[in-house]
Formats: C-alpha cells, structure tokens, sequence
DNA sequence: CTGAAAGCGCTTACAG
DNA sequence: CTGAAAGCGCTTACAG
C-alpha cells in the first residue's frame, strides 16, 4: 500500500535543499517569474527539484490562482460519429497546450446540458469549447458574462458573440445541388436538420438559395426539417416526403451523413433503390460512411482540423484575455460516392 | 463582465449570516459530518447557504482533502467506434455519482500512455478506467501501487491484481466457430488480434479450442496475428493468409470488427467475394457495422454496459477502499448477418 | 453540540 | 534579487 502522496516532496523542501525561501524556490521554478531570479539561485533550485524529484501540487496551485488549466469539452452526443475525431483534434492540441480535457455529453437535453455548464463552471475549468451551440442560446451568452472562457465548435450561435471553428455550410450544399444538377436531377428533397441550429438552419438556405441559381424551382412538399440530426428522425422525415409526394423525388440532399442513413432506410421500406431510383447526398463525411451500402456522397469536413483550430482558438483567447473575437470558417468539399447517379424519370409513388 | 468568481459566496460569509463559527457551518453543509450538528442549527445554515447562493469552493475543498471527485479515462483510441459508446456509458455512472470524467486517449502509443498516467497522477484524479491494459503491464501494476483505484475496461491484467469489466471472449469465439462449422466450413482462417492484449490472446486461444472440440484441424498458414486492431492491419494479415495458402479459406474469423474491415478489402484485392467465395465475422459488434456491405456477422458485446460496470466497480472501490477484488464478465452473443453464408468449395488462389 | 485554531501547499504583493 | 508574511477557502482534530 503505497500512502498517496502524503509523503510528496513539497516546495518548501526544495526551498530548503536549495538554500533559499519558499517564496523564491517558488518563483525560480515558474515560467512567468523565474526572470526576476539570479540565475546560479535558479539553477540551484531547479537542481534540488530534480535531485528531490519535486512535482508541484497543482490542487494548491490552482486554489491559490483560479486556474486549473482544464477544458471542458461538451458535445451532443458522443455516439454521432462526427465527433470523436472532433474531440481527438481539441484533445492533442489542449495536451500540447497542458490542458487537460474533461469530456461531457448532453444527449442533446439541454436540462443536462445546464447541468453540464453549471458543473463545469464549480469545477473552475478555464475555459470551454462547446458543440452544442443554439442559433439563439441565452444559456450560453449567460455562460460566457459568468467569465469563462468559451469557444464554439461545428455550430454556431446566430449573434456571432463568439470565436468559433466551424465549416461553409452553404458552399457545402451549393457543391451537392451542382452536383445533383449536374446529373440532371430536378426534383430534388431536403431532409433538413433541425432549424434551431445553424447547421440545419444555413443548409437549409443554402440548398434553396442553390436551387434558386440552378433555376430549379423548389416544390415545398419536398423540403422537411428534421427535430434531431438521427437516423430515426431521418427515415421518419424521409418517409413524408415519400408518402406526401405524387412523384417521388430522383434525389435527397440530406442535413448531414445521419439523416442521410435514415433516408436509406425509408427508401428501402418504400421499395425505393439507392442509387438506381433515388440518389442521396449526406453531410460530414463521418468515420466509415464510405463503407456503406452503397457509399454515401457527402460533403467532407476537416472533423479533426475543426477540434484542432477550436482548440487553439480557446488557447489563445486564454494565454490572451483581450484577443479579438474569431469567426473561422473551414471550407468543405464533396465527395461523390455510389449512392448519387444520373437522373432517371422519378418514380410513381403513393 | 462579470468578474470570475471573485466575489463569491464563501463559507465565512454563511456562518456570519447564519450566525455560527465557519467551522460549524462546514459540518452543517458536509453530509459527512452532519449529524454531529443540532438539528435547528443545521436548518439555519442551510437557509443562510440557500438565501446567499452559496456554492463552496471545490478547488479549496480538493486541496484540503485531497480529493477531486475527478475520473481519468484512458482508452486506447478514441477514432475506434467500440470506444465512445463504453465512454457514455463510463461517464453517464459517473455523472450520476458526481464524478467528473477526464477522457485521455493513448492513440496506442506507450509512451504517451506513461504521460497520461502521469499527468492523470498530478491532477490528483480519484480514480482511474483503462481501457489500454496489456496482459503484461508493468506501468499500471506501478500506477496502481501508487494508490490510486484502477478498473480495468475491456482488456485486462493477466494476474488479475485489478477489478475489471470485461466480456467472455472465448465463448463469444467459440460461438462464431460452431456458426461457421455449423455452415459447412472447414478451412477457417484466423485473422487474430495483437497477443499482448488480453483480447487478442483470449480470442486466438478460443478459437484453436474451438476448433480442436469440433474435429477441425487447424491449418497453421490460417492463423496470424495483426500488431494493432486496425484496417490496415486487418488488411495486411488477410492478404498474407490469401497469399501464402493454396486453397483460400472459405471463413476468417477476424480478432474484432475493424480487422475484419480489413478482410473486407484484401478479398476485394484478391478479387474474391464476401460471403459468396469467403465468409468474414468480425468482434464487438461496433456501431453501424450493421450498415456495412455486406452487413457484418459478428459478436456483440455490450459497449455501454460494459463501460457502466466498470464505473461502478471504480465507485464502489472509491466509497470503499478495501472492497475485495471483482472481475466481471459480461457475456457477449453472436449476431448473424449477411456476411457469412454456407460454405462452398475452396477457392484456388496464388 | 460548537468554537477557536491550525494547516493543506502554494503564489505574490510588500519590504528591504 | 531575496526574504518574511499573508492568504486563497476550506476541513478537522482539539478543547470545552
């Protein structure tokens, strides 16, 4: 049984090792203040650290200055594909940074999710990058006058208050309609994703404002809006369109990658082929979509990057608390897989 | 902007309003020590908390006690899909008892495990969930002397010094081998996992008994093991069984789902067809491995169970320090899909 | 049952 | 450049 750390060398051994009081041992092993230390005092101390094997108390550390320099990460749901490369891009670059990464999901409930940013905020993290984001999210814009640090990731909020990472979700969609055009498809369905996030919100605009530039005109009976980025959600929404409509549409430009699976799944219960009747685009490119049945075209998105430059997004705004706010939009890119094909006549439904 | 918590509610600040010593305000907060406090006296202090927003300070609590209400969680590989599912189910028990989850993920790389460790250590987490074990582990023998509680997840420790929450892996092979002999087969290859984890030798051990019970004789050119669970990997070792065989197996048995990704690829190298020429299962039975073309025989083991049961055990040892020793073996079931089918004859391949 | 006091291990104005 | 001291906000033996 080895006695925790009860026995931990502290500063004040190395203070007396080194021959030298706390208070300087202290400020010869910080970063910020071994400058105002002569440098043969340093080197003494840094010695009997060493010889000491001294590791600083980082509970009283960070009691004494507020920080713990830990990040909460919370996202939707850690089961959408999309996000463990998201959260792997935030991790390296926080533990390169010497943060360390407290993960939390909220399910998409957004009771949990106040609990969420309410323990996050006891927990005195020093900052928060969040992947939950609201077009209109006053739990949020409350969160950040609390102080904390926050910076947002793949959503944003609407009033752009924030730094965030996220993607061109319009020139995303733009890509899939010219494709779809291209392929010279004109009825053409929207599984939308849900419109109280901007994800949803601006790919629904942009496939109609795309749409609109194609010259193709939109029949209303073929946009839906789905309640949750979910295979349910996407096959049940599929499914409307498919029951409503005379005509079945020749293509489905579906929110993102999971509505895109629902719609294989309503094509399938309608006795609708992918691509020979229907053609389906997603969105995200999520972890082995390209190994479906058939390969989804989707629109890819730099997961890791996205985590990566949210990350450093959040470091900078904490090493420098006046850092002006930044809005970074990556550029996304379509992939064209098995499941979009030329147009054929549509099919007679219902 | 609001100014951090600088001018928070402290405990002082309670008593005072309250009209006691900060020390029996302490004791009236502190379900621990409640009972040593006169009834009215607590109601006092629990108004005074309630009226004045008191929240206390965990940082301080932390560094007085030496406790964190923290949980470090390393897995091995955040990009494999059995992982964030056993995470939520870690983090969903955890949550609920009023841990904290700190996710670290080792991206299979010792020396960046060791870090982690480390840093988990420094961080005063209360307890640690690996799912990185090796059969051998000298590191987490040591970590675990170090006095922190460890539950193993998944893989575990062959000397058994941990509690752990695993699956049966040999009854799950073995119920994949008499599926397949149950099919016709004979030539059964084995695709095995990395035998310093306990997963990957369980496995290759299970299926070789399997194999002996059901008057199967082995074809040692029919049996290899990959250095890492990956597709790559799965690919490789897939390609030398194709390669150095005469006679292709009708079936390979794969370690886990993602090596039988890898099977997916090398028959489509060597131009053979799955399941028509060759038969593949797979391990774990990960997220959308149903999806797959063809969708994926394969053993499901409970992800989120399994991870839910290992935060328990990690509780229950944290609650009490001398609860004796648990291994759980959760019991895994095969799910037969399209990508195994009765056997024919042999391929000629090379 | 409650108060008074010490102390956890640091950091950081304040002197000198 | 360094020392002496205060203090962050709690918890917990120790008295009474």
């Amino acid at each position: 049984m080895a006695n925790d750390a009860k026995d931990a060398v502290t500063l004040r051994d190395v203070a007396r090792a080194a021959g030298v009081h706390p208070g300087t041992a202290s400020r010869a092993l910080n970063d910020s203040t071994r400058s105002l230390v002569r440098p043969e005092t340093v080197e003494r101390v840094v010695a009997a650290a060493g010889t000491l094997g001294y590791r600083p108390n980082y509970l009283a550390r960070s009691f004494k200055t507020h920080q713990t320099r830990s990040v909460g990460v919370v996202i939707p749901d850690i089961a959408n594909p999309l996000f463990p490369p998201m959260v792997l891009g935030v991790e390296d670059r926080l533990t390169a940074e010497g943060y360390v990464t407290v993960l939390a999901n909220t399910q998409n409930d957004a009771r949990r999710r106040e609990r969420i940013f309410a323990e996050m905020l006891e927990r005195h993290v020093d900052g928060l990058i969040v992947a939950t984001a609201q077009r209109e999210d006053p739990a949020l814009v409350t969160l950040a006058h609390s102080g904390v640090a926050v910076v947002l990731v793949n959503r944003i909020v609407e009033d752009r208050s924030f730094s965030s990472a996220s993607v061109d979700d319009a020139a995303g969609v733009r890509a899939v309609v010219n494709h779809l055009v291209g392929l010279g498809h004109e009825r053409i369905a929207h599984v939308a994703g849900p419109q109280s996030m901007s994800t949803g919100y601006a790919r629904r605009q942009g496939f109609l404002a795309s749409m609109r530039s194609a010259g193709r005109p939109v029949d209303p009976d073929l946009v839906v809006a789905a309640d949750s980025f979910t295979i349910e959600e996407g096959e049940r929404r599929a499914a409307s369109i498919l029951g409503r409509a005379a005509l079945a549409p020749t293509a489905i430009v579906a929110g993102n990658d999971m509505l895109a699976l629902g719609c294989y799944s309503a094509l399938e219960q309608a006795g609708l082929r992918c691509p020979e009747d229907v053609s389906v685009v997603g969105f995200n490119d999520m972890p082995f979509i390209d190994r479906l049945n058939p390969p989804l075209t989707t629109v890819r998105i730099p997961h890791y990057e996205l985590g990566a430059q949210a990350a450093q997004l959040l470091v900078d705004q904490l090493h420098q608390p006046d850092v002006p706010l930044k809005v970074l939009l990556l550029v996304p890119s379509l992939v064209v897989r098995g499941s979009t094909a030329p147009a054929r006549a549509p099919v007679q439904v219902g």
